[in-house]
DNA sequence: CTGAAAGCGCTTACAG
DNA sequence: CTGAAAGCGCTTACAG
């Protein structure tokens, strides 16, 4: 394999022209960088990762880590990997996926042996030792989430207490006044991500703050569960008109089904919208209006700022992105009488 | 940070001593092993991984590229990417995670490059053109799954044949003598991997071998489809009394639901085996045979020829992993004149 | 059992 | 606009 010393040769400059000539860095004369141009070609050279590594100050590589969880769904989990790899490649970065049962120690590893540049944490949770483990080791990283402690950390996440406020003046400015969170399993509020909380939390608070009735259910994912949560919420005095889900797709699927069952159409007896959802929902039966969670938007800009440490110019932060409403016809106004 | 130079220093050794001390690559004096683990922990001395890579001939990073298909089904997608990691890291190597979109130009880039050893292609389809530029490139590379033309390339794969033969075997042995198997959306067989053809026609062949009546059907995802897939089979005559299932987990659960819905009672109406699920199926109701695809199995497998690859002591071949059969009771005789 | 030194393939001041 | 050279942090023959 072709090395720079090679391109030089057959080009006739030196070694520093080749290298100056492909980064940019130092402009080159016109003939000088057509020669090396076509030396390149003609020797099929591309550079050596290690030397570059070795002689410059970047590696070019992050590091991941993103646990599988046993209440994570698999799909959302996966279009967070894929979104991250993605957006590294837009800044020529590289993503080195770390295993969950190397969760600490290999964040310790691959920053030590300068393996990486920098590190993203995905689906941070509340007390999460790789927060305390980045913050200790002071590697350049970028949390896709929020920890309890979020001191010294550059942390993106969705606005998730806005994106419940922007469900609930929706459902509210339809006319609305009493409304219904059906929820995540108990499980995943009380341990794993805060999100959930934090939906919750935004919902409940607004619904108060626009003086409308508002109550929360969780469900356990299987039908028979999600149903009778479900009916519990209906039959609730006074019954909600309007109704926001947060879960995973089959349970919205299951959501629809039983209230068609029940003879209540959409968005005519009821107005419903998908929580945060990593998933389309516009082509449910019907489709539902939602606010999605959408993991290219976090993740482009948590390896953007990934990217901005490494130059210096990015102090710790909690940056919030804002949500947006994806309008499929699922919400109208609440009948007359009901 | 503390280099090389540094811990040969505190040691009172030369950097060479201290590399083989920590290479284990040559004998080294008791008192100097001493002080040389000495130097190291208090210096919290870690190798830089890019002098290694670049003064080695080893980077120890596999690529690892896994596309994800519309017709892939997440959960073990993700459990694959995951064995892989999990596999190399038992080997002492991290695993650098390709984007979709790069497929090829991240192959040709990462190996020309040197960034990595080798590369573990998953997902492997049949026209697959990862398989025609790994050949061409001649980069070490595991494939996990077999395409059409394998020449020159080491594949591993669970024996998708014997899989079904094996599920044949077991109903014939307690007494079936009609037989169906209920496989994958009608797609899934026209495009994308080749094990749903390879385990459909080791299921047929078999079956033909063993003298029993076989009949196969394939389903779309959604239930209704599935109930009438299984009900179409049901109905046939003669009516199977032993069924297969290659599906993902959620159409299972609705073959499952529908054979109860009919009054059928597994394994006193029905014997009914899970294909390859890469799920648990023990905690069905009924809990179902399996056949299970092991992620873990094919991976550590496809990882270890990568690595001896690099030893060149490994030859082109396609490697089929033996299947295995686990039961949880679905499997019984058939009752008597049905 | 140990050391001095070459060299892996780049980048980047330094010099002109 | 270009070049000669130092140096990044290791590994590994070579030598003793």
């Amino acid at each position: 394999m072709a090395n720079i010393h090679d391109v030089a040769r057959v080009a006739g400059v030196s070694i520093s022209t080749v290298s100056y000539a492909l980064s940019g860095k130092r402009p080159i004369g016109e003939k000088t960088r057509l020669r090396i141009d076509q030396a390149v070609r003609e020797l099929d050279y591309m550079p050596n990762a290690a030397g570059r590594m070795l002689a410059g100050t970047r590696t070019r590589i992050f590091a991941l880590t993103a646990p599988l969880r046993s209440d994570t769904y698999t799909p959302a989990h996966m279009a967070f990997v894929l979104a991250v790899a993605t957006a590294a490649r837009q800044y020529d970065y590289d993503v080195l996926l770390l295993t969950e049962d190397e969760a600490t120690d290999g964040l310790r590893r691959v920053s030590s042996s300068r393996l990486v540049d920098g590190i993203i944490v995905l689906d941070v949770s509340i007390n999460d030792e790789r927060a305390d483990l980045v913050r200790a080791l002071g590697v350049p990283a970028a949390l896709i989430g929020v920890p309890g402690n979020a001191e010294g950390l550059v942390c993106v996440d969705l606005d998730f207490e806005a994106a419940a406020a922007l469900a609930v003046d929706r459902l509210v400015d339809a006319g609305h006044a009493s409304l219904a969170l059906l929820g995540h399993p108990q499980a995943v509020y009380e341990r794993g991500s805060n999100f959930p909380t934090r939906f919750r939390d935004g919902f409940l608070r607004r619904a108060s703050e626009r003086g409308v009735d508002a109550r929360f259910s969780m469900m356990e994912k299987d039908a028979p569960d999600v149903r009778s949560a479900l009916f519990g919420v209906l039959d609730a005095d006074p019954a909600p008109t309007g109704l926001v889900v947060h879960a995973e797709e089959g349970v919205h699927k299951v959501v629809l089904e039983a209230i068609a069952g029940r003879g209540l159409s959409v968005p005519r007896d009821l107005s419903v919208i998908a929580g945060v959802p990593t998933f389309d929902t516009s082509g449910f039966t019907p489709p539902l209006d939602s606010i999605p969670l959408i993991p290219a938007d976090t993740c482009t800009r948590a390896v953007e700022l990934a990217v901005r440490q490494l130059d210096g110019t990015v102090a710790p932060r909690v940056e919030l992105v804002a949500p947006t409403y994806r309008e499929h016809g699922s919400v109208a106004a609440p009948r007359r009488g009901s």
